[in-house]
DNA sequence: GATGCGTCTTGACCCAAGTCAACTGATTGG
DNA sequence: CCAATCAGTTGACTTGGGTCAAGACGCATC
């Protein structure tokens, strides 16, 4: 699509160090961003603390909607990372100019929406081990989109994040990482684990459950 | 917008009785259809049986997206239905014709995944007594804005699919609807409640967490 | 108005995950 | 190199919600 070389020239490239927070939930939106670089946190925060991790950009993926007039999350930045800046305006008359730009758009947050409702499954439904599971086998596809395939797979972010992904504590994580470890389906490794035979333990009743690459 | 006066031209009532399935995930999505009157179940299935209700959905809702090739839940009928169903084909060049429409997409497919993150925050975070609280504060408001306004909110939906909509189980949510009426901040009427003061109730640290409406 | 079925409630018991706490291992900075 | 801090693991104990089972209620149909 010729519109995209467009694009390019609307982006401003920006950096984030480990850590640091790239926009906060009911901030104004008059930026959005496409991530180019490294692992994005976003999130959902109670009053209270709680916290709910809504999922873990990758490159290629979008943080913030055209049209939203205010993020309805937060997003921090997991390592170090770099973005494409868009201003919304700009943003939002060139989408205007273009049905097929239009209609990437509700693509992308059909996709996300079907994601989010994968993941509503997932939180209502899944017990800790299953949740575990689903999260690696479904972590290291969507990485096999974006990088050469590689047996170990790569975990940048906290056990805290995995826990709040899933709606479990950081303990429950780790014991049932070290359970499947047991059992012989996945191998830990410092920052990443080692799959070999997960697969298996998605199988519920006979059917292999597959869910968002 | 004159577009919409058009838009009723392509559409055809249906009608569904109780309990009947409108659509079926993975089906392939030919058709689309507005809600017009009546209340309808969206909800994904396991294979092993196991069921997420994803949302109610109440006149005015859209099901079933345009430009996605097949469904990715099913929807059922709680009591009669009337839907405006519309070929997805000529829906799509309808709204490919108009950049209004397209933008009304937009907006209604960014709506559908805040809710759909509202709802994971609370899935993964809430104990039953929130979970059963938000539903019922969050029903109430939604109801409000399409009928006049009545202090006793009908719940058409069964015990069995509140319980699948917040991830617990029906016994659960009889028990969870009885500890509220205990507690004088509500009182369950045959097919509904009586909300007295169970705002309060949702007071989390202080600040009142308040979701989608 | 009896019968039967589906829905809802309630009770007793149990277990998966949460809580609290101690400890180990990695990483960073002086 | 050694503190100091933070991330992760592991253990002992608790608990909220799940499970199983009995009963009550509502509402159709004959």
């Amino acid at each position: 699509m010729p519109e995209l070389r467009e694009l390019q020239r609307l982006a401003t490239q920006v950096y984030f160090r480990s850590g640091k927070t790239i926009f906060s939930e009911r901030a104004v939106a008059d930026t959005v961003f496409g991530l180019s670089q490294g692992v994005v946190r976003l999130y959902k925060l109670l009053p209270d603390g709680r916290r709910q991790v809504l999922a873990f950009a990758l490159p290629g993926d979008f943080l913030g909607m055209p049209f939203a007039e205010r993020y309805n999350f937060s997003a921090d930045a997991i390592g170090e990372v770099s973005l494409c800046r868009y201003s919304r305006d700009d943003l939002t008359r060139f989408i205007q100019s273009s049905p097929n730009i239009m209609r990437l758009i509700i693509e992308f947050a059909i996709r996300e929406l079907d994601m989010a409702q994968d993941q509503l499954l997932l939180l209502g439904n899944g017990s800790a081990e299953e949740k575990v599971a689903m999260f690696l086998v479904s972590w290291r596809n969507r990485l096999a989109r974006i990088t050469p395939f590689s047996e170990t797979v790569p975990l940048p972010m906290r056990r805290q994040d995995i826990a709040d992904f899933l709606g479990l504590k950081l303990e429950t994580v780790s014991r049932t990482l070290a359970k499947l470890e047991q059992k012989n389906v996945i191998r830990i490794v410092p920052k990443g684990v080692f799959l070999t035979g997960l697969e298996h333990t998605l199988m519920v009743t006979g059917r292999t459950y597959q869910p968002q690459i």
